[in-house]
RNA sequence: GGCGCGGUAGCCAAGUGGUAAGGCCGGGCUCUGCAAAAGCCCUAUGCGUCGGUUCAAUUCCGACCCGCGCCUCCA
């Protein structure tokens, strides 16, 4: 089964391939770590692990590099208001992001370089540029790349410059209209300001940082060459910085850069962008603190199609949660009757209809559709489950990133204050005497404490409600 | 203004030139003192609006309306 996906740069669902016939080497532009990633964020991250899961579920071999964002100018302002050095303030973030993303079952990448570790790399792609006659050091001592030098800027993002000049009225600032020769040109290297306090590093223009843009040039090519097979992020990236990519790598090696560009819509909350001013932007922790697993917010967030943006609620969790309690149930009963020997039919045997809709430009929602309606199926006639169909669910499940597990006990019962305990051991006891009235009327204190009862056969359980 | 994406049931969301997957919620029933859980069943003559093509359109074409994204450093 070949996995078929979008191809931003034609727009056409192209065949994914390893063009060394070995391994499938991509990169995705990774974090900014300056603060918590928000859930939107993880949308984009947890499709490019779904992306990765299914490569491999489909018999390729993956080389992942995603890299670390740790110097810019949130990063270096921050670390300064909190009086940090940059290294400690990254670390911190970093760390959180890492955490985040096991708890989301993201697959750690293959190769997670950091931005600041790869200077003179960076420095290298620079110098390429300038021997090329594609820079040029300006009167602010930053170095920029030079637009009008590189004939096929904007073929990636479809779009003219003489357009965006139009657009540009009033969006100037004076620094870059005395320093630049063309308005479009964009920073390499950024010469060093006082507010950058310690943060410089040596080059031959002088000291100060290397742009944005230049890190995933220097280092996707570094790790994977530089020709490679599939290169994805935010739609947002597309332009300037994926188009900016493609003008500093290309415009150094004379080389096509990625053959692939693969690019996800965003992640909207209650219809609208997410943004600090309508307080709609959330984060792992903030979910969790609502009740939720970041297994549920992980079925959410891969649960519509990458190229669609999706409008993420509150509610979708609860959907979520309902929706995995049913695959988690599936799954046991599989484990009842794995014992059985059989075969399947096919790759994946009945889940096949599945499989190919994560194959068809990964098309999870459709797949989830098609996995529900299999999982019914096999409820309804047990005697059908064999180890195979076991394996081949589990392939699925895979692919998808969800692991299924069965909820932690939280030790729920040290949490319930003693006097909620006795309640409810004395409306056991009632029960056991089959005095209902009274059974009823301690069920509605231990209710109005914020408590909620489950009976079982032999015994209850204490939930907070 | 330019480029791009989208409008399918209460919510989320697939999909097709031949009559609408799936999930959630809701409703009914079964099972248990009740409740919960669990199980079974039901839930869009309709796919933004108006035209056109066609034996047949939600699916193709045209126009329009609405929402969203990007247009210099935001996944």
């Amino acid at each position: 089964m070949d996995l078929i996906l979008t191809n931003t740069a034609t727009g056409q669902k192209e065949r994914v391939y390893a063009d060394d016939g070995k391994t499938l080497r991509f990169y995705c532009c990774g974090p900014t770590v300056y603060g918590p990633a928000h859930i939107g964020n993880f949308r984009t991250f947890t499709i490019q692990d779904v992306f990765r899961r299914t490569a491999e579920t489909l018999g390729l071999k993956t080389m992942h590099v995603r890299n670390l964002t740790d110097f810019d100018d949130k990063t270096i302002r921050r670390s300064q208001e909190e009086k940090k050095s940059l290294i400690t303030f990254t670390d911190y973030w970093k760390n959180k992001f890492h955490r985040d993303c096991e708890a989301l079952n993201n697959l750690p990448p293959h190769i997670e370089p950091s931005a600041l570790a790869h200077i003179p790399e960076q420095i290298d792609l620079i110098q390429g540029l300038m021997d090329k006659g594609l820079a040029y050091q300006a009167g602010d001592k930053s170095v920029y790349f030079r637009i009008s030098a590189y004939e096929s800027y904007g073929k990636l993002s479809g779009l003219k410059i003489e357009d965006r000049k139009e657009n540009a009225d009033g969006r100037l600032n004076a620094d870059d209209e005395y320093a630049k020769e063309d308005f479009s040109d964009f920073a390499l290297w950024k010469a060093w300001k006082p507010e950058d306090g310690p943060n410089k590093w040596d080059s031959p223009w002088g000291p100060g940082r290397p742009g944005w843009h230049v890190e995933c040039s220097a280092m996707s090519m570094k790790y994977l060459g530089e020709s490679y097979d599939l290169h994805s992020g935010g739609v947002d990236l597309l332009f300037p910085h994926h188009e900016n990519e493609i003008a500093q790598s290309e415009g150094c090696t004379g080389k096509q850069f990625v053959r692939h560009w693969f690019h996800l819509a965003h992640l909207m909350v209650d219809g609208a962008k997410m943004s600090k001013s309508l307080g709609n932007l959330y984060t792992l922790e903030e979910i969790e603190a609502k009740g939720f697993t970041a297994e549920e917010l992980r079925y959410v967030l891969i649960s519509g199609h990458y190229r669609q943006s999706l409008n993420f609620t509150l509610d979708s969790l609860g959907a979520a949660k309902s929706a995995l309690t049913k695959l988690r149930k599936f799954k046991s009963l599989l484990e009842k009757h794995a014992k059985n020997d059989g075969e399947e039919e096919g790759e994946f045997g009945v889940f096949g209809p599945a499989m190919e809709a994560m194959a068809d430009d990964l098309n999870v929602a459709k797949a989830l559709g098609q996995l529900f309606t299999i999982v019914a199926r096999l409820e309804k006639n047990p005697e059908k489950i064999c180890s195979a169909t076991a394996e081949n669910f589990s392939k699925t499940i895979y692919a998808l990133g969800l692991k299924l597990e069965e909820p932690k006990n939280q030790s729920e019962e040290e949490l319930v204050p003693v006097e909620i305990q006795q309640l409810a051991e004395a409306r056991w006891q009632a029960k056991l005497n089959k005095d209902w009235a009274e059974a009823d009327v301690l069920r509605s204190k231990i209710t109005e404490a914020g408590w909620t009862i489950k009976d079982s056969k032999d015994g209850f359980e204490i939930l907070k409600s």
